[in-house]
Formats: C-alpha cells, structure tokens, sequence
RNA sequence: GCGCCCAUAGCUCAGCUGGAUAGAGUGACAGACUUCGAAUCUGGAGGUCGCAGGUUCGAAUCCUGCUGGGCGCGCCA
C-alpha cells in the first residue's frame, strides 16, 4: 500500500463514516453510496485532497449539494489524522488541507528501498506477456520498429515495476509467402555475384543489404549452393541469411537497451503441428467453410467485417491461421494477458484475431492490442517513404548513431501511442542540447555532483528519521518531496493505463521541481541539521529519477 | 462506400475511470551567475479544446451528425 494510498483509504473511509452517520442521523437520505472519487486537485488551493461525494448525492437526496457538503463535513472526525481543515468549495466540491508532515514518511523508504522505490505489488504476479517488434526477418529495423521497441520494452519495464511477472516476446515471421519471396531474392542475388545473368524478382527485395548477405557467404563458402537444385539452394539460403538477419536484429535491439525473454519462431509453429491442430479445431466447432477450394474461418460471427482465409486453396495455411495457433500457443503457456503492439496499418486484424481467441474458448479480453501510429520521416523538409521492398528507409542503427540512443528512445515512450509522429532528422539533430531528455539527465548529473563534492568535504549521509526532516519546510521541498511519494502510484497508473508515456512526464516533472529545489535552498552550505536533510532529499531524488529512467530505457549519467 | 485512429497555444504534445480558472515543452519577449553544474531558474504574453447539436449539477473527456488528416478493407504479412 502506497503513502498516498494509505492516506486517501483513511479519509474516504471517514467519507463513509460521516454520511452513514447523517442518514441515522436523518439528516441525509439516500440508499447506496454513490461512486464517488477522492482525487488530488489540479489546482492547489483546492487543497491536498478533494471528493465530489456531496454533488453526486444531491439528486437522490433531494437536496443542494453545498447543503450536503455541510451535513457531511459537520459529521465528520478529524482528529488524529493529517488533517487540518476542510472546506466546501465551488458546486459541492469538498476539500480537505492536511499538515504537510505526512509526506516526509517517503524520504526514509526511498533511501531504504533504493533501487527497487518506486516498485509495488499491484500486479500480484499475474503473467503477462507483451510482444513487440516482432519485425520481417528479412530486413533490418527501420524507424517504426525503433517506436514499438522502446513503447513495447518500456511497458514491459512499467508493468514489472507495478508487480506483474512479465515475458517480453518477439514473434520472428519465418515461414510464409514473404519468405517465399526473400529466398528468391537471396538466389537471384546470389547467382548475379557469381556473374550469372538472372533476372531480379520484380517483388523481390532489393535492399542492398540482401547483396552484403550473399557477398559474405560467398566470400565465405564460394559457389558451393550454385550447381545445387533450386529449391535446395532457396532452403539453404533461406537458413543463412535469416540466422545472420535475426542475429544482427538482436544485437540492434540490445544496442536499443532491449533484451527479449523469448523469441519464438513461427515456422516451429507448423513443424509442431500446432496450426493443423488448431485448424482442425476450429474446424470441428464449425468455425470454418470450404468455398472455392479454400478454408475459410467465419470471422463475421465475432464481429468481423468478413470472413477470412486460414488454408489457401493451394493447401497452404495463412499467416493468419499461424497466429491463431501462436495466441492459442501463448494462452497455453499460462499467460492470462497478452499485450500485441502492432503498426495502425495492422488495425484490420484485431477484430478477427479476438475472434479467434473467442472461438477457442478464451476471453478476447485477454488480448489487448496496442495500435502505434507509424512514424513519418523527414530529413530536409522532405517525406521519406519508407519500405524495405524499395530499399529506402532509416535503419535503427542509423538513428541510434545520429541522434543518441538516450534521446531516440525518450522520444518515442515521451508519445503516447496513437498520435502520429514526425520525426525530422536535422532537428533531432541539430536540436540534441534541447531535448527533454538531457533536462532530466542534468538533474541527476547536479545531483550526482553535489554528493560528490559532500563526500570530498567529508560530510557524510547519517540516516534521519522522518522527524529529522521537518526541517524541511521550504515549498520548493515541499513539492519536489510530494512528487516523490507519487512515484509508486504513478507506475500503477501507467501500467493500468498501459502508458509508458506517463512516465517520461513524471521524470520531467520530478527534474522540474528538483531544479526548483536546488534554485531555491543551498545543500552543502547549510547548517549541519538541514545540511544533512537536504542532501538526503537530493540523494532520494536522484535513486526516483534514475529508477523512473531506467523504466523508459534511459541512462542516468553521474557526469554531462 | 464501410471500419479504426487523430484534431487542444505560432510549433510539438499532456490532460488518469466526466470535475473547480484547460497544462508543459519549444519559439519570441523581459529578468537572474562573488555562492553546491546557467544544459538552470523567474516573469508576463499566447486558446471559439476542428464545427454543430445532445446527455447533466458539471464535457477537451461520453453520444449523434458534419468537416479535415492518417491508416485499413488481398487465397499478402
């Protein structure tokens, strides 16, 4: 239970007290209470704490809500709480001031709690998986993917700190038609090297990256696949350029600072006999229908615009029929949410997939989707259209050496998923001292700085009880120790919310306020007791600032 | 044509399950370093929350319609 928690339960229980007691009472009428909230206000001179119990009331109670508000407030006990005065407010609002002294309870538990401030036990353990990326194997990351690995591993961070037990997944799409299609590219490239004169697949991939591939494994294993039979040389081909294609992708995610628990092959998907089964399956319930040589899954019966294919009439299953038997795969292995993020142009493919999930016999809400707009790229003023058909696009990698890792993926989470983005390179660039990010790494470089120079003055760091730190008394203190004891509820809320997003708001506000802090009140010369109470409060701020950091994937430097 | 997402300050975006006077950053303007890092701080300026209705004590938030933008509607993934 959080500090805030614990007060907010307090207060709405003698909410509860109070308007039980006015009904005995006979002052109050009403039949159940209403579903109200206690919320912290935005504007501060509403006070700490407010509820608007009294205006939902009015309409079952017959009666004004300032007139309630009265009733409540002259029923309700204060004494041996927090709190200092209650007030009626605006059309019903009641607000509640406390004494300030109960947040200084939070200052003892970050230093305790160091590296693990912030983490709670909300989550209960429950498993949940988040698969993100999960990229064409064929290629190497571009900017869309670079947005999904920083939300989808920065989720991942947020719902682990909120005390959920969290798989992070990378679904690799070896099996298909598009593979179908990177095999011939491999051996039209690979027969040109060797200076046969081969015609290009017009759908083909022509990256420039597929002629590096084969130029290795050439300069590696010279001409041996060229006299071989053509399927067998696909199948060769296939095996080598994907196993170097998905190594240099992870090692690109793990320069990104994302490190996956699973990658998970589809292909092992058909080998198993998981999606023959699965299709056979659906197949017994009567899911599905053979029109036009074909097997078709009646997605319509969930809610589908139209039914879709799951066997060609080739006899080959579908990607989709792969993904039926992947989510079945996934709910099999005892997660009970799964987490997809995919690109918006992937929409068309959630109402069928909860489908399938329904037709199975799970709860489609067991499966959220997460929809991230894609990004748009600009360099020059101009659009870059991506794609890796026609080989134009910027790799992760690039931007990586061209705007930092830190700043690239601060940007990404500090979005909320569905807004669109544009990213222009020059200005990532020639704007990289602006970025918010460097905001909030300089605070914690400061604060890194004054406990250094504490330590070469041989000050050191007594431990205080939360008595010791009513020295503080400065607003500035106030408030920056307030957004600290917000930090457990804020990575709740984010992880209910599933909005990594909030967390870079967070981090920027806790930097605000610590520079507001540090502009205010001098640490190292002050007097001994509030020297001591300062730099521990700087030491906390810092362990919030690197933990919240750390959730979005970004460092915390002692230096800048 | 149908479906999903979006529209908030000059620009980029927040705004949690409906709450009080809609917030940051950035740009422009005016200030603050004899003192712990000025990559900082302080101040004012900047708004028909796309438009029009509706729901109610109360709407940027929920509902309907419209306008404008993105994406999708394949025996591709």
């Amino acid at each position: 239970m959080s500090i805030v928690k614990n007060i907010e339960n307090q207060i709405k229980e003698l909410i509860e007290k109070a308007v039980f007691r006015a009904k005995e009472t006979g002052l109050l009428l009403f039949s159940a209470l209403p579903d109200y909230v206690l919320e912290v206000p935005r504007e501060k001179v509403h006070g700490d704490f407010a509820t608007n119990i009294a205006m939902l009331m009015a309409k079952e109670a017959k009666m004004a809500p300032r007139k309630i508000a009265e009733i409540i407030v002259s029923n309700f006990e204060k004494e041996g709480t927090w709190i200092e005065k209650i007030e009626i407010a605006g059309p019903g609002f009641i607000n509640f001031y406390l004494d300030h002294s109960w947040v200084y309870e939070v200052l003892p538990l970050v230093l305790e709690q160091g590296d693990d401030y912030g983490r709670s036990e909300f989550g209960a353990g429950k498993k949940v998986q988040v698969e993100f990326v999960s990229a064409n194997p064929s290629g190497v990351l571009h900017m869309g993917n670079a947005r999904g690995a920083a939300l989808g591993d920065s989720l991942a961070s947020v719902l682990d700190a909120a005390g959920y037990d969290v798989t992070r997944e990378f679904y690799i799409n070896d099996a298909g038609n598009q593979i179908e299609k990177f095999a011939k590219s491999l051996e039209a490239r690979y027969l040109q090297l060797l200076g046969d004169d081969v015609p290009f697949p017009e759908d083909g991939y022509h990256g420039q990256d597929i002629i590096d591939t084969m130029k290795a494994l050439i300069d590696r294993q010279g001409d041996k696949y060229k006299a071989m039979d053509g399927e067998l040389r696909r199948e060769f081909l296939v095996k080598y350029a994907l196993e170097e294609k998905i190594t240099n992708i992870r090692k690109t995610l793990e320069d990104f600072g994302v490190y996956y628990d699973v990658w998970f092959s589809e292909q092992t998907l058909h080998d198993s006999g998981e999606v023959a089964e699965v299709i056979s399956e659906l197949k017994k319930d009567g899911h599905i229908y053979e029109k036009e040589g074909a097997l078709w899954f009646n997605t319509t019966q969930f809610g589908d615009e139209k039914d879709e294919v799951v066997v060609r009439s080739n006899g080959v299953p579908t990607y989709f029929a792969a993904d039926i038997a992947y989510h079945k795969n996934k709910f099999k292995r005892g997660f009970e949410q799964v987490i997809n993020i995919w690109g918006a142009d992937h929409h068309g493919h959630v109402a069928r997939m909860k489908g399938a999930i329904k037709a199975l016999g799970y709860d489609p809400e067991q499966l959220t989707v997460i929809l991230m707009q894609l990004v748009r790229l600009f360099r020059g003023g101009e659009i870059l259209r991506m794609s890796k058909r026609t080989g134009t696009y910027v790799t992760l990698n690039e931007l990586m050496e061209e705007v930092g890792r830190d700043a690239a993926r601060y940007f990404f989470v500090m979005r909320s998923p569905d807004s669109q983005m544009d990213f222009d390179l020059d200005l990532a660039k020639s704007q990289s001292t602006d970025n918010p990010v460097f905001y909030v790494q300089y605070a914690h470089a400061r604060i890194c700085s004054i406990l250094r120079q504490a330590e070469e003055m041989g000050y050191s760091l007594p431990n205080l009880s939360q008595d010791d730190f009513r020295i503080l008394t400065d607003p500035s203190e106030i408030m920056l120790i307030r957004k600290i004891v917000d930090l457990p509820d804020e990575i709740v809320s984010a992880a209910k919310n599933l909005a990594p997003h909030r967390m870079t708001g967070f981090a920027h506000d806790l930097a605000s306020l610590f520079h507001v802090f540090y502009t205010n009140c001098r640490v190292l010369t002050a007097e001994p007791e509030m020297r001591n109470a300062r730099l521990l409060l700087t030491k906390a701020t810092g362990i919030c600032i690197k933990n919240v950091l750390k959730l979005i994937g970004v460092s915390a430097p002692e230096r800048m």
